[in-house]
RNA sequence: GGCCCCUUAGUUCAAGGGAUAGAAUAGAAGUUUCCUAAACUUUAGAUCCAGGUUCGAGUCCUGGAGGGGCCA
């Protein structure tokens, strides 16, 4: 039973008997009514003005007039200018509540037999985990999540760009000026060690090109030959080539990274269920660009080099292999996304979450892929977002401005300890309770801080001014559910059940708002799957939690003296924590029972 | 040079072509013998510019200004 759209079912008959208009009923777009004017949907009559001849307010009058006899539900209705407010009938906010109540399927959804896939983090292995892999990884949970609670099975991978010569870079300032260093010996993550490298590298590299210079070579000469670079570039080779000297080292160093990811990764909450290594596909799509070649949907230049012409779909021309015979990351792309498909039956979806700087490529592989006759190319999808900017504009490692992830999460969990030792909130916890809450509090801030802004648009951090604690933030939601946590110990302190409520009571205004949000969070989730934006959730989690602040100082909960209303109360507010604490799993943030 | 994206209170973010553009924060003023004041209440403050489409434009179209990105 959904009133809305039982509503826009007889507004669709009413269109029928009144106008004679056929419409579909999932057509007639239903809005929440604005706080200022009584009702909760609102029907905008001024499109169909043609249809019934008469002007909008006559024609919201005859509308609500047939609703009003015709739905149960309507109580009645008010008509301003165009708009059209439906006032539902009191006693059916506590039906619906009951309805939700009972309602298992929100943490344990039916699956729909439907299986995709989410790609997200897939970082490179010569530099530690940055602010910008922070969003990336929070967005491709979060969305994984999203789809999860929508009954899909979602295989959560990413693809780590563990060879090539940056890694190269690495491996030959440890050998040059490491002196044996290692994680162990040193106390430093591994992923921070092999970014130590590849600055020492990239230090060493330009005072070879400044030498060079000196003596009358020009920059970009210098650049080509200094002798740091062609070594990198000669073990690159001979990794190719599987000189088992240089693939040892290669499988050492990475192996150090790939502790400190892993150390990073379980911090930050997320988790895959494979993982793909570029070593392992960068050779792929060979094939493919032959079978292309063959089919006509790609040519061959006089150079010898492999093209795609994008013109007629608005683009241009695109390589998939150089005149030497090498791949490019386009073809490595083609052949990963068809091994996918094979490995993976069926999957309806593939979302790359990667920032928006790579929006074309996106576009141009998924045309390619269309064009090569896979069925599935529909169901790509590039999750693009934004760059988190800094005030100086975007991070830099030359300039040293990299906001640094395991850093940045350290710190928001300090952040948390300080404000929570402030306000003296942790009598009664033990030592290890306390730092499971900072840790709580502190991610919870970063994670909703970095999810609540729109994935497509960019984002300001300043570094300077830590992630607040106050207004539309993690935290606060967390504080409404601790409250609410409170509320149920006591109310089974007293012996209250907070199962079905009566439904003769008369609510609030509030009261019933807060019902109306409740009932409406299937539809968020859908929305945010659609959209793609965890953004949504959290707007939604926040609407709620103010909501349900402003009932909590407006009602006493254990004070009246109807049994049935307090009963009410504390259902409600049990229901309200469940769907705070279910929205912010979608967000992989964690809610305390206390803080 | 070609292509793509962005511009909303002082600041950080909302707004599925719909009503008087919402929040938060910073500012001003208040609320605690009462379930957690990380809260609540009140107050002031914004759509880059110029055209166009529409009954109606922050949203769609054209041009311009400013910012960012991609391709060599």
């Amino acid at each position: 039973m959904n009133v809305a759209s039982d509503i826009q079912l007889t507004l669709s008959e009413g269109l029928k008997s009144l106008y004679d208009h056929n419409v579909d009923a999932g057509q007639l777009a239903l809005q929440p009514t604005r706080k200022e004017f009584a009702g909760t949907y609102t029907f905008v009559t001024f499109p169909y003005g043609k249809i019934s001849k008469k002007n909008p307010m006559q024609t919201a009058e005859e509308l609500g007039e047939f609703l009003k006899s015709n739905c149960k539900a309507v109580a009645g209705y008010n008509v301003v200018k165009g708009f059209l407010n439906i006032e539902l009938d009191g006693s059916i906010w506590n039906s619906i509540l009951n309805g939700i109540l009972d309602d298992k399927t929100l943490e344990t959804p039916v699956s729909n037999g439907k299986r995709m896939m989410v790609e997200y983090s897939s970082p490179n292995t010569n530099k530690p985990l940055h602010l910008g892999h922070l969003r990336n990884n929070f967005l491709g949970y979060s969305v994984s999540k999203i789809y999860e609670a929508l009954g899909y099975d979602v295989v959560k991978v990413q693809i780590i760009n563990d060879r090539g010569i940056h890694i190269c870079k690495s491996m030959i300032a440890w050998l040059k000026f490491g002196d044996g260093e290692t994680p162990e010996s040193s106390g430093l993550k591994g992923d921070k060690l092999a970014g130590k490298y590849y600055v020492a590298f990239d230090k060493a590299y330009k005072e070879e090109i400044a030498k060079l210079q000196e003596e009358g070579i020009s920059k970009e000469e210098a650049e080509k030959q200094a002798p740091l670079l062609l070594e990198a570039q000669e073990m690159l080779r001979k990794w190719e080539a599987k000189d088992p000297k240089v693939y040892a080292l290669w499988q050492k160093m990475n192996g150090w990274v790939y502790d400190g990811f892993n150390t990073t990764y379980k911090q930050m909450g997320v988790e895959f269920d494979k993982l793909y290594y570029e070593s392992d596909t960068y050779l792929l799509g060979k094939d493919e660009v032959e079978a292309g070649l063959e089919g006509g949907q790609f040519f061959e230049k006089e150079d010898g080099s492999v093209w795609i012409d994008l013109t007629a779909d608005g683009l241009d021309e695109k390589i998939v292999r150089r005149s030497d015979g090498t791949a490019v990351y386009m073809t490595q792309d083609i052949g990963t996304a068809i091994q996918r498909n094979k490995e993976f039956e069926g999957l309806e979806k593939m979302v790359y979450t990667v920032g928006n700087e790579q929006d074309y490529h996106f576009k141009v592989l998924f045309l390619i892929l269309k064009k090569l006759g896979y069925n599935w190319a529909d169901g790509l999808y590039h999750l693009s977002y934004g760059m988190v900017d800094l005030p100086s504009g975007k991070m830099k490692s030359r300039e040293g401005t990299v906001v640094d992830a395991d850093d940045l999460m350290t710190e928001m969990v300090k952040t948390a300890e300080d404000h929570t030792r402030e306000l003296g909130k942790i009598e009664g916890f033990t030592t290890e309770q306390a730092n499971e809450l900072y840790d709580t509090l502190g991610l919870g801030a970063l994670k909703y801080f970095l999810l609540k802004v729109d994935p497509k648009k960019r984002m300001l951090f300043d570094p300077k001014e830590s992630i607040e604690f106050q207004g539309n933030t993690g935290p606060f939601i967390q504080y409404t559910h601790a409250r609410i946590s409170a509320i149920k110990r006591r109310a089974d302190e007293l012996g209250i059940t907070y199962g079905a409520v009566d439904t003769g009571l008369a609510l609030d205004s509030i009261e019933s708002e807060l019902i109306f949000l409740l009932s409406d969070i299937k539809s968020k989730i859908s929305l945010a799957a659609e959209e793609y934006s965890p953004s949504i959730i959290a707007q939604y989690v926040y609407d709620l939690a103010k909501d349900y602040n402003k009932f909590y100082a407006e009602k006493q909960i254990f004070g009246d003296d109807n049994d049935k209303v307090v009963q009410f109360r504390v259902a409600l507010s049990v229901q309200v924590a469940r769907q705070i604490k279910f929205g912010m799993s979608l967000l992989g943030i964690k809610v305390p029972e206390r803080m």
